[in-house]
DNA sequence: CGCCACCTCTGACTAAAGTCAGAGATATGC
DNA sequence: GCATATCTCTGACTTTAGTCAGAGGTGGCG
């Protein structure tokens, strides 16, 4: 009842009677399952068509009836590949838009009541993403990007309001160094974003410098991830990328109140050094030979 | 990808999948998935057919004829319902038992590989209660218990050790006046436990006194299991119980850390009166006539 | 150009799940 | 005791999912 295992367990039979419930209610739609489910991947923008049937593991043949049904339907049209006259990409015709719109519909409602019938709605929702994260870590995605875009600055922002709770006189970014995006792209660097499905979970940054070194900046990892040993994953990512680059020695500063960093750091050839910059917040500086 | 609507839906994305993983390790055995449930239904101790069919939702016909094959297959056998002949009732025969272990065995090492691979086991367990909590709340289902039962036991454990943690001073049970089980049991008490499946989330002790009044004790819910308003549930069937041992009045005892208690109370008739007993946790007390 | 690899589609199947009506046995209420 | 309801089972379906082989067109490379 109470020993890890029967946790899970019980986890596993709560959630697999959710599913079939939310299965149901997509068949409410009078459609099986299988073709609502390529319906709904086109609609997610998926357009190739091998893409659609790898995605959902389908065999081609399966696959390529299911698109015929949605074509007889009137919801998706398919036409060849502007590049390679042997795929096919499929697009939603108006109907099937509107079709589409339905099942988001149906799927917004029922996370929103879901929601709503809960009085801790952030410890819930964070409780789904460390979930959400531990099932999906080895589809986990590395992805270089840059350091302005969307993905890159939800994680900056909550590193930033991370560091503002950890240490003890807070965090205010104007007074940090605060690394130049164009220090992190190529050729100078780079900044790379682990994404779990459509969630960034992860970064660090790779700033180029023109003292003979690359700064490792904005290790994160989000509290929903940590367990996965993402950390260790984002700093190899981000080693690898140097050596393209042709970098061969890095440094990096951090907070003895990251303890978890501090660590992964000791353990990955990391060693400390002096103090290379006055920046205020950090109070411990590593270097490593790569 | 933000907002609270898609980290749902990407946490449905993220078991769907992975409850497909599951179904299909089941296939393993070489039985398709409906007769691996029922096997599996009747192993957890569910024997009536009915029942059976009603907990997984299966036809009349299509449930005879699963039993059918795992009869054929030497698993199961079926007798007729001693009070009820219409009604049959299963078991597992020898080999049947032997082909549920391998099942449970599966399920286990499924569920240990699971935590094994992450580093912050605690942390996604409580996450995983909570998740779980959250789906299955509407089959909560509040059981009156011994106080002396392994579930009242857990969940008085968890209740002390969650006083240790918010008392400044600690929480030593044996300088609190401990209610005497006896006092919790019908005719003079009743103490209820809250299962969620089979995990105790929540509990109260109705303790009956010689003083014209009854107490409400140990009002707990698991962390896991806040936002539930499952403490409202509690008191109203710790009320209703009251109401049936023909008791009027009922007394409280708590301490102004804990806020969230305080709070139900206020917002459900409570008033508060001055100190009637020596405790020297408590510095809140309420009375209500019922 | 010829060869091989690749993508999609069709035909021909099987397995599994699910539906529905009705038969036969048994319980329950008047 | 009889009508009615309930439970299980069987036969006769349908739908959905999935498999496999092969045809026919296309792309890439020597």
């Amino acid at each position: 009842m109470l020993d890890p295992v029967s946790r899970v367990r019980r986890f596993n039979r709560a959630v697999t009677s959710a599913v079939g419930a939310l299965d149901s209610s997509f068949l409410g739609r009078g459609r099986p399952l299988g073709a609502a489910r390529v319906l709904n991947a086109i609609g997610h923008g998926r357009s190739d068509v091998a893409e659609i049937r790898d995605y959902l593991g389908l065999d081609s043949g399966l696959m390529s009836r299911l698109l015929r049904s949605l074509e007889d339907e009137g919801l998706v049209e398919t036409t060849t590949h502007e590049d390679d006259a042997r795929r096919r990409v499929a697009t939603l015709t108006r109907v099937g838009r509107r079709e589409f719109a339905a099942y988001e519909a149906l799927s917004n409602t029922q996370a929103e009541g879901f929601l709503d019938r809960h009085s801790q709605r952030d410890a819930l929702l964070a409780a789904m993403d460390m979930v959400a994260s531990a099932l999906t870590r080895d589809r986990v995605a590395l992805a270089e990007m840059d350091p302005k875009s969307e993905q890159a600055r939800y994680c900056l922002g909550a590193y930033y309001s991370e560091l503002g709770r950890r240490f003890k006189q807070g965090f205010d970014v104007s007074l940090s160094r605060d690394p130049d995006a164009k220090d992190m792209r190529r050729m100078r660097g780079t900044f790379i974003v682990a994404m779990s499905d459509t969630l960034p979970i992860g970064c660090v940054g790779l700033k180029g410098t023109d003292h003979g070194y690359a700064e490792i900046k904005r290790l994160w990892v989000a509290p929903a991830a940590r367990g996965l040993r993402l950390g260790r994953r984002l700093m190899d990512a981000a080693e690898d990328a140097a050596r393209e680059l042709g970098i061969r020695l890095l440094r990096l500063d951090t907070n003895s109140a990251l303890s978890e960093a501090g660590q992964l750091y000791r353990t990955t050839g990391w060693h400390e050094i002096p103090r290379f910059n006055d920046d205020p917040y950090p109070d411990l500086f590593f270097e490593k030979r790569i």
